[in-house]
DNA sequence: ACAAGCGTAACACAGTCAGTTGCGATACTC
DNA sequence: GAGTATCGCAACTGACTGTGTTACGCTTGT
């Protein structure tokens, strides 16, 4: 059990802004925090089953992502574009979650 | 042959934002340029030989990018994290990389 | 009651990017 | 040679974003 201030020493940032990205993983699920005296941050469930994948999804980052193709837009070869673009990005996306997946926090803390 | 005041309107910016980009594909020889009267951009080689990989090497995106390891930093969990991470992340680039290869400039065109 | 912790809002600050203006250099036309 | 159209580039602005910070309320254990 961990609390925001020490996470944001051992980082070298802010509680808040600790608290701020460690609540998304609390929202997904990833995380427990308490509240209260002696309260803090701890797994939610077993390092060995907590992947990056889950992280990267939790954290919804869609690094590789397409906006949406600005409907009505009149020029057809842009058109073109962004459809062939968008899918390769997701076929993209799809391809480092999986290989997110194959990593837990586990294998990375027993490195 | 299209001048950046013709394309700019076309995608609705201006033309000086049009030549910052047009000039890094330039610089890459996908594109040439020429100046004074009647000058504008033009293909330098046929859209049939032009992919959108060479677009994305060109323009330097590296969407999927992991910034350098802070070296020197004294976390052997962070360093871990970030030795998995990057290696994800560069596969994941160079499969991008490969699907934007298997587009044409001309393929796009012809949609 | 008090202290320690999280949750959240509000604000400041720096960085980034599109947009804009201005000016010089180049090349064509007359 | 004068005039005009174009690129090349530098400098400035404004919007947006992300981090950091402060402040305050709520929860929990001693």
């Amino acid at each position: 059990m961990l609390t925001s201030a020490e996470i944001a020493t051992h980082v070298g940032t802010n509680p808040v802004v600790v608290r701020r990205v460690l609540g998304r993983l609390r929202e997904a699920g990833l995380l427990i925090s308490e509240k209260g005296h002696a309260g803090g941050w701890r797994l939610a469930r077993s390092p060995e089953v907590i992947t990056l994948a889950d992280v990267y999804i939790a954290l919804d980052e869609s690094i590789v992502a397409a906006g949406s193709p600005d409907h009505n837009l009149s020029c057809s070869v842009e058109n073109a574009l962004h459809s062939r673009v968008a899918g390769i990005l997701q076929q993209t996306e799809m391809a480092l979650i999986e290989q997110l997946g194959k990593t837990t926090i586990a294998d990375v803390h027993d490195d």
